[in-house]
Order: structure tokens, then sequence, then C-alpha cells
DNA sequence: ATAGTATATAACTAATTAGCAATATAGTCA
DNA sequence: TGACTATATTGCTAATTAGTTATATACTAT
């Protein structure tokens, strides 16, 4: 495995914006389907300037779009590999609570790619 | 998708690790076989004092775990599932550069799961 | 125009942390 | 023992950012 330096940085970008737990509450909220930031707001329990800033970061950074209809901003996911990577991740950890996985399964994991 | 929500903190972290460009240049270093804190800083460039740190970090979460031979300590992958997130979430970030991931594909994520 | 609502932005504080230099710790070897 | 090396830790600065409050912007309805 190996990274060139502008990949390197998209990447960590990218993770950077699963790494905060509102995002992916945000995330969580917005899998099936586009919502307002009000409704966001309500299944989250963000503040409402808060989850627009992370929204606004989430956007900047091309994970959700906005299409707003009168006074309300629909947001929605359209960058659908990270909602992949959380169910990935979940799954992993959840695994590896009890059994703890085995340390020579490295090079398995990244053939199998 | 919903998270528990000590979950969605565990998740977090886990992606934490993964969004600063240093520690998916260790990860790289270590994709393939144990390494010492010196063979790391050569390979990623990093200062000794930094390159513990973030180790320090990597094995505090559990992703990666220490062998101590007399001066050197070899630091390995532990949790192998984040080099498969790495290499998943660098294909999807490729194939994303041009065409664009269409917006209505994300139940089709979810239930592939 | 005015009031009310949804969202975004600004200003601020507190917490985190990356990077660096200096120092401490621990093992090796002469 | 003392010199040397590998690693960890500490103390510091600068940068980032999460959360909050207050305010601005934009749309709607009366």
């Amino acid at each position: 495995m190996d990274f060139y330096p502008h990949d390197v940085e998209q990447l960590a970008q990218h993770f950077r914006i699963l790494g905060e737990p509102a995002r992916l509450q945000i995330l969580a909220a917005l899998c099936d389907q586009e919502r307002s930031v009000q409704d966001i707001c309500q299944r989250t329990g963000l503040h409402q300037a808060n989850a627009s800033k992370h929204l606004r970061m989430m956007k900047d950074t091309g994970v959700v779009a906005c299409r707003k209809k009168g006074v309300w901003h629909y947001y929605r996911i359209v960058a659908p590999e990270v909602l992949s990577l959380c169910l990935r991740a979940q799954k992993s950890l959840k695994q590896a609570e009890t059994p703890l996985v085995p340390d020579n399964s490295l090079m398995e994991i990244i053939e199998q790619q």
C-alpha cells in the first residue's frame, strides 16, 4: 500500500469528516432520504447553527449536497461510499469486540482488494 | 442506519485515527510487516517524537500494537479493518474523480451490506 | 410593510492536537 | 562506569474546530 501526496490528503479529509460523532449522526439521518436542517436537528439533537456548520463542512468536501426549496434547504448524501465505510467499520468493530482479529491476516486483507 | 451512542463514539474515534495524513502514511508503512520507529520515520519523513506520539495514539485506540526487542520497538497493525477501509475509500475517491456518483444509489449501498 | 420562520454566518470560548525542541528513559557495548 | 543509540515524554506554539449565542439573510404569509 502506498499513497500519492494528493491522495493521502484527500483520503484524510474524508476520514476526518467521519471522525466526529455529530457528523456520523447527520449521515445516519440522511442515509435513506434528503432532509431539511430542521429535520436533521430534531433527529440528532444538534443546535441549528452547529448542524449548519457541520453540513457546510460536509458539503465543502463533497459528501453532501443541498437543494433549496423556498426557505427549506434539503441536504442529501452524494458520496454514498461514506455510508459503506461506516457500515463496514461498524461491523468490524463489533466483530473485534470479543474474538480480536489475529495479527497475521494483513496480507489477506490487502490481497482481497 | 442508526447508531447506539457508544458505537458512534467508537466509530468516530477510529475514523479520527485515519483522518490525519501522517497516520495514514504510518499505516502504509506497516501494511505488510512490523517496523521499528526508526524505520517508520525514514519511510514517512516524520520526526521521531512526532511519530512516537502518533503511534501512541494508534496503540491507545487499538489500531497498532508494539513488540519490544531490546532497544527497538516494533509496531504492527492489529486492526486490519483499517487497511481495508483505506483501500476502499481510496478506490471510491478515485472513481468519483471523473464520473461522479449518482445521487439515488444510497439504498443500494445500504442493502448490499 | 411587518411578523414569523428557516438557514447561514460571525464572534467567541474551550478543547484538541500536530509539529518541534529538549529532555528523560532504557537498552547496548566498549 | 561511560558513551551511544532508540524510544518516550514533556513543554511549548500554532492551528483547527466543536459548541454556543447573537445576528444576518432570505423566503412566506398576512
